[in-house]
DNA sequence: GTCTATAAATTGATAGAC
DNA sequence: GTCTATCAATTTATAGAC
């Protein structure tokens, strides 16, 4: 076997033990929270021993960190969707639909965001303030184009950004809640399709989207 | 001092005592989560020797359940709200009302419950296969009578509680990230009371909730 | 009822053989 | 890179003097 071919191996393996141990990760400090998630609990349900966690990740809060790091990516990839849409109807329309995926997908990490910012954002209270905060002053200046535009009434976009954030993370946070209430069973396809029309339409009529009409563009 | 004076001293001790033990538990549980808090930063927080909380709440789990117990009743009343209401706009709109302000002024409680529930409600899933569920399923039908009356539009009941849950709800959980949206302070009365409005009008608006109008009336 | 001292168990992290 | 054994620190809970 060559050296690169060597080089090659090691690295994938890396790679695959990398993402078993962040899986098990975030499931763990999901569902245990950083304080009572332990390195033993990750280790365990990655099927490794312990000492290779410290081996790949030097200490718990790096790994946290990295966990934590990895759902933003995905959150603010999902936020692509609300631009270069034409009116509400399609940009917030098109954002529920991937933020309900999420949700739907993604439950474990939603939590792991949830239980990050309610603890104060120790860990990622940077990006709060420079990527967050940047993306949510572009999209207000989105929303007030709209208003002035005539396409949807006069609502504040950063109380109707954080209805948009609370509506579809709910059902990946409080998922449990919700479980419970369906009797004790997940939401099927079904379901969670009702769910999010059930959440477009609430607000797209709530905040008056009006539909584009080539025909009255001047 | 009469036996009765006495005994009446040392229980008012003792409410006084527990009292403050909660208190610093809720904000404790709150800021750290479950696994995070320890006796010994609840007992300093409270000001009494670790012992001490001991003393009055045998385990941390007994403590922890009291802080949990203690919310869902808050939370249980502020339901009350929704009741005995002649139509949506009224009911939805105090219940609205209601829940924006338990999100203002017991942040921590919330935050708590919110933690409780992520975690797969380890104690108190019995709370929610009982009370809430039987308060849901009572919701539930009166928003139905309010549409089948034709008082608002045929939207899924169910989801439409779960959307006054999140939006209100997540002016505590995530209070911690609109600070940071909002420049690092906290919401001022007018923010507040922007917030409410907005939610409202969102709400009331997108589900075509109609006043009832007694001069139409049969 | 209050508080100091301490027992018993757990946990994050590392040493060192393979 | 992997894994066993172990250290050092922390934490829940209690014993026992006051």
């Amino acid at each position: 076997m060559s050296g690169n071919q060597r080089q090659s191996k090691r690295i994938q393996t890396r790679r695959e033990n990398e993402r078993l141990i962040l899986e098990a990760a975030e499931k763990v400090f999901a569902e245990a929270g950083y304080g009572g998630a332990t390195m033993q609990l990750i280790a365990d349900m990655a099927g490794l021993p312990k000492a290779n966690l410290h081996y790949y990740f030097a200490t718990k809060e790096e790994l946290y960190r990295t966990v934590v790091a990895r759902i933003f990516e995905i959150w603010l990839h999902a936020a692509e969707s609300f631009d270069n849409a034409p009116g509400p109807v399609e940009g917030i329309g098109a954002y529920i639909d991937a933020k309900m995926e999420i949700s739907r997908r993604h439950p474990f990490g939603s939590k792991v965001w949830a239980s990050e910012v309610m603890h104060g954002a120790p860990v990622i209270q940077d990006y709060l303030e420079t990527t967050l905060r940047e993306w949510t002053d572009g999209r207000i200046g989105a929303i007030q184009r709209w208003i002035d535009d005539g396409l949807m009434d006069p609502v504040d976009p950063r109380h109707l950004l954080y209805m948009l954030w609370a509506t579809t993370q709910h059902y990946a946070d409080f998922g449990h809640q919700i479980e419970t209430l369906n009797g004790g069973a997940a939401l099927d396809a079904g379901q969670w399709a009702g769910a999010t029309e059930t959440v477009k339409r609430i607000i797209l009529r709530g905040i008056g989207a009006r539909e584009i009409r080539p025909d009255l563009a001047k």
